[in-house]
DNA sequence: GTTAGGG
DNA sequence: CCCTAAC
């Protein structure tokens, strides 16, 4: 069994472009040299195209080629060197690109191992290598100084409806329609997703603060910097070259978490059957320690057993986690777990099987990566096998009374879906098969939507016979039992 | 405003 | 889908 995700977010077109506003102002205070164009980069692509940078210096330099210790057996992708470090300089020399600086420990010594987690005994010039960005070039993040994000600045930042598209594909960019965007789910969706197809180009929610700014793409992923023409860093500042992003949901308290963390780029992996993972990224992390972070997120995710890769793909702009479980390990279950039906009706069990792991404070409700991977599927039938996979599991993670949180999940264009397509699925599980109609939906789903459905409406009947006037908060007495983040611990900041 | 059920 | 009750 292999896993595998991209970080689909900021990779593969998700470029940046900056509001004419904030472009003005950066310019004035000298940050941006460039003009910023719809050529920019993502923030996410930053990592990518320094992995690829990596790889093909890997690739072409015989110093460099090497096999990862902890690259994952069986797997051909490349892995990358544990020991180089992502960090990100400006190049002083006068003319030429941004460079990435990656330190090379390899290159002191063929026996030094890339993924040894020593760090080489000395580090001097020549253990530093200058990559140049021959395509695409890279962006770099610049923040402002700790105490001037406040909470109440990023509040105000995240409440603003600043949502604007990409030059080529607004002419009226200058004008502020992007304003009137309605920050919605369905819209952002659906704009993301038009423009990707047509132009590789998102939508953005964007506004810059002081030397720094604040991204909030498709599901609230917040990233911050300046992007020049073509993605590389437009800073001068050379104490700009700490990297950080955030990634939370909108109107999340981990957005005050993660931005509080300065100096840290956290990324949000959408992963395959593996729920959302934050990866927090100090701008002193080798491409091992990334891997590391990503590994042990997993491992607390999946109980261990797994191994991590990073893999290229063969492409520049694309970074990959490929995850596979040990061959002297068999991976846990993926599915099972999360089945009411394995659970005894009176005894609350946690539904979750996402153990709160050290970022799970920061983060979000974990998803469930099956479900992430069926939202990008564009125009999904509706009711497909696909579908109804994906909403009995938002049912039975969440419940029958939280049939907001379970069609977000579970639809791609949420905003439209109603409560009549679970009742629908619950009436076609309790009829006869011959009696059914439409696109056969398996039996074994079908007897999940029924368990799912009997083991919730019980829950919802015990909590109203308990507290009677807490009908429908199931949810608190999961929280009690610290089995399912609450909505309400993200919100209302 | 959301959920759930009936029609 | 619409309507309505309950929350």
């Amino acid at each position: 069994m292999v896993l595998q995700k991209r970080l689909d977010y900021g990779f593969n077109g998700y470029q940046v472009p900056a509001t004419p506003r904030a472009t003005r102002s950066a310019r004035r205070r000298g940050a941006i040299r460039k003009r910023v164009d719809d050529n920019s980069m993502g923030a996410f692509d930053l990592l990518a195209t320094i992995a690829g940078k990596l790889l093909l210096e890997g690739e072409s330099s015989p110093a460099s080629s090497h096999t990862s210790k902890d690259q994952c057996a069986g797997t051909k992708e490349n892995c990358l060197d544990g020991d180089k470090p992502l960090k990100v300089e400006p190049c002083d020399q006068g003319s030429c690109d941004r460079r990435i600086l990656v330190s090379d420990h390899i290159s002191q010594g063929p026996n030094q191992s890339s993924c040894s987690k020593e760090s080489p005994v000395h580090q001097n010039e020549s253990s530093v290598m200058q990559l140049p960005i021959a395509r695409r070039g890279l962006l770099l993040i610049c923040w402002p100084a700790p105490s001037r994000i406040g909470d109440r600045r990023i509040r105000k930042i995240l409440a603003s409806k600043y949502w604007k598209v990409a030059p080529k594909l607004k002419d009226d960019i200058h004008s502020n329609s992007y304003r009137d965007q309605k920050p919605n789910y369905h819209n952002r969706k659906n704009c993301y997703k038009r423009q990707r197809s047509q132009m590789n180009i998102p939508f953005k929610k964007r506004k810059l603060f002081d030397r720094s700014a604040v991204l909030n793409i498709d599901e609230g992923i917040s990233r911050e910097g300046f992007f020049d023409s073509r993605g590389k860093g437009i800073t001068g500042d050379a104490s700009c070259s700490k990297i950080q992003g955030a990634a939370m949901k909108s109107s999340s308290l981990a957005v005050q978490q993660l931005h509080s963390n300065q100096g840290v780029l956290t990324l949000r992996i959408k992963s395959f059957r593996v729920p959302e993972l934050f990866i927090e990224i100090p701008d002193t992390a080798t491409v091992g320690s990334l891997k590391k972070t990503v590994m042990d997120a997993v491992t607390a995710v999946l109980g261990g057993g797994l191994c991590t890769g990073i893999s290229q793909d063969n492409q520049l702009d694309s970074l990959g986690f490929t995850l596979e479980p040990n061959s002297s390990q068999t991976p846990p279950p993926l599915c099972s777990g999360d089945s009411p039906c394995m659970l005894p009706c009176d005894v609350l069990q946690p539904l979750t099987r996402y153990p709160a792991g050290p970022t799970s404070e920061a983060s979000p409700e974990p998803h469930p990566a099956s479900l992430g991977n069926f939202i990008e599927t564009p125009n999904p039938r509706p009711f497909s096998v696909a579908e109804v996979e994906a909403l009995v599991q938002a049912v039975e993670k969440l419940g029958t009374g939280r049939w907001r949180d379970v069609k977000l999940r579970a639809f791609d264009n949420a905003k439209h879906r109603t409560y009549d397509k679970w009742k629908t699925l619950v009436h076609t599980a309790r009829i006869s098969p011959q009696q059914r109609r439409g696109e056969p939906v398996p039996q074994e789903l079908l007897d999940r939507v029924l368990t799912a459905h009997a083991y919730w409406s019980q829950q919802q009947a015990k909590q109203q016979l308990k507290q009677p006037r807490l009908a429908f908060s199931s949810e608190i007495e999961l929280e009690k039992g610290g089995h399912m983040l609450n909505k309400k611990r993200f919100i209302g900041f």
